[in-house]
DNA sequence: CTTGCTGTTTGACCCAAGTCAAAGCAATGA
DNA sequence: TCATTGCTTTGACTTGGGTCAAACAGCAAG
C-alpha cells in the first residue's frame, strides 16, 4: 500500500470546520467540478491538506522528483523555472481554485519551481493516486484532462501576449485577467490586491520593473486605474479592455 | 472553401502496405512509445490514417468541433492561433512522431488551426475512444497526461525564449530545436531543410522578417550556418549552441 | 521570352522599452 | 528616534529591433 504518510481530516483541527471537497466553497472551480458527491468523496479520500505554508515558502523546487499536483486553498503561488544562465521566468501566478505543477508529469520531475506570494493553504493530489481514481471514473479522466488543456490553452495566451503585444497591452492584459479570476471567486474584479512585486509581474510579462512603473503610472493619469502600491482599483473598465485589445499596427502575418 | 478532408479507414488502401502502429517507423517517438504489442493493437483500432495532406491544407481550424488529436505521419505541420484583431500567433510546428491538437481538450473546441508545411500524413485519434482506452490502458493514460505535460513544459519554454532573449538567441534556439528534433527521427541534426517560411519563423519567434532575415544574414557572415532559401547547414554546432545561451546581462528578478 | 506574384534580402531611419542612476517611501527593528 | 533594507518611482540616455522602402530572386502562366 502507499507508505506516504496519510493526513486524515484530524489534523485540519486547526481550523473551525471540516475541510474536504464536498464542503469546500471552491469545489465549482477545481478538480471536483462536474463529479458527483460520491465521486467526490473517493476523491477527497486521496487528497492531503496541509497547514498553510508561509509567504515565501516552496511548494516544490524545480528538479524535485514529481509527486502530487497542487490545488491552490487561499492565498497565491507563483511558479517559476530558472533558465541555464540563472534567470528566472515566471512562468505563472495561481489563486484559489486553480491547479499548478502539471509540468511535472512529462519527465517526472518538477520543471518548476512554486513558492507563495503570501500566507496560503493548498491541496496535495498525489498524482498516482489521481491516476488510478481517474480510470476508475471517466468524469474524472476528462476533466483532469481539460484542466491540463486549460494551461496549455493559457500558456499560449501569454505567448501570443509576449510576442505580439505592447508593454500597456501586457499590463492591462494581466490586470484583466486577475480581475476575471476574482470574480469567477466571487470577489470584487475592480478593486483588489497585488499579491505579486513589480518585479515578478515585469519577469512574468518580459518587461523591466521601470516599464511596469512607468505604464502603471501611465495608466493612473489617464484615469484608467488608481494603484496604491499592491492595492489595485479598475476605474475604467471599458478602457482598460480597450487597451488591452488595442491593435498596434503590425504587419499582417502568414 | 474548407479544404479539410474526410479521413476513414478505407482511404489507407492506397498505401503500399497496411500501415498500423506496430510497424510505424515512429513508434518509439509517439503515442504508443512504452506500450505492449497487444495494447498497440488496441490503441491502432482507434486510429484513423488518411491520405496525405497537401501543402497549405487544414487539419482543422480554431472553433472547429473537437473530436481528436492528430500524431504527424509525415511532413509538418503548423499550428496557430488567430487574435481578436485578426494577427495570427504561430504556437507550433509540428514533425513527424509529435501530437497537436491537445489545445481543444478544454473547451471541446480546437483553440488553434493547423495547416500543413508541405504535403503531410497524419494519423487521427478519436479523442473519446483514446480516454476510454486510457482508463483501461494504464500505461497509455500515462504516456497520454505527459505527452500533454511536454506540451506544457515546451511552451513554458518558448514564453521564456519569448520574455528574456534576443532575436539571435531566439532563432539559434529555434534551429537547434528543430536540428535535434531531426536527429531523434535519425536524420542529419547538421542539414536540414525548413518546411517554414521568414514569415512563420518571425510570427513563432515575435519577430519580423526582415530580423529573421538579419540574424540568418549574420549568422552566416560569422560562419555559424550555410542557408540557401530554405535549406540550412549548420557548421558551427558549438558556436549555435553558445549563442543560443548567451546571457544577456539582464537585471536580476525575483 | 516577359509578366506578375510571392518570398527574401538589404539599407536608412525611428521609437518603445531597456539601462543606468538617483531619489522616494514603506516596513522593520535597535 | 533614526538607520537599514527592500521595494517602487522618476528622469535622462541608449539601443535592438520595428517600420518603411526598394531591390532582388524564384517560379508559374501566358
Amino acid at each position: 500500500m502507499d507508505t506516504r504518510i496519510h493526513l486524515t481530516s484530524d489534523t485540519t483541527c486547526h481550523h473551525d470546520f471540516k475541510t474536504n471537497c464536498n464542503n469546500c466553497r471552491l469545489n465549482t472551480l477545481c478538480l471536483p467540478l462536474a463529479l458527483e458527491s460520491k465521486d467526490i468523496d473517493a476523491l477527497d479520500a486521496i487528497v492531503q491538506r496541509s497547514k498553510p505554508i508561509q509567504k515565501n515558502e516552496y511548494l516544490f523546487h524545480e528538479g524535485d522528483p514529481f509527486n502530487a499536483i497542487y490545488a491552490v486553498r487561499s492565498g497565491s503561488v507563483k511558479a517559476f523555472s530558472t533558465t541555464d544562465d540563472g534567470r528566472e521566468q515566471v512562468t505563472g501566478f495561481y489563486f484559489p481554485g486553480e491547479l499548478l505543477g502539471m509540468d511535472g508529469i512529462s519527465r517526472n520531475i518538477h520543471a518548476s519551481t512554486a513558492k507563495a506570494l503570501e500566507t496560503s493553504a493548498v491541496c496535495e493530489i498525489p498524482f498516482e493516486s489521481l491516476g488510478e481514481l481517474s480510470a476508475r471514473i471517466p468524469n474524472l479522466q476528462r476533466h483532469f484532462f481539460q484542466l491540463m488543456s486549460r494551461e496549455i490553452t493559457e500558456d499560449q495566451q501569454l505567448i501570443t501576449l509576449l510576442s505580439k503585444n505592447s508593454a500597456d497591452e501586457r499590463i492591462a492584459a494581466l490586470l484583466l485577467s486577475i480581475s476575471s479570476r476574482n470574480a469567477r471567486r466571487q470577489l470584487s474584479a475592480n478593486r483588489f490586491r497585488l499579491p505579486m512585486s513589480r518585479v515578478d509581474i515585469g519577469n512574468y510579462l518580459g518587461l523591466t520593473i521601470e516599464t511596469v512603473s512607468r505604464v502603471i503610472g501611465r495608466l493612473q493619469k489617464k484615469s484608467v486605474l488608481q494603484v496604491d502600491n499592491k492595492e489595485v482599483e479598475i476605474l475604467n473598465f471599458e478602457a482598460l479592455t480597450e487597451i488591452a485589445h488595442t491593435k498596434v499596427s503590425h504587419r499582417e502575418a502568414s
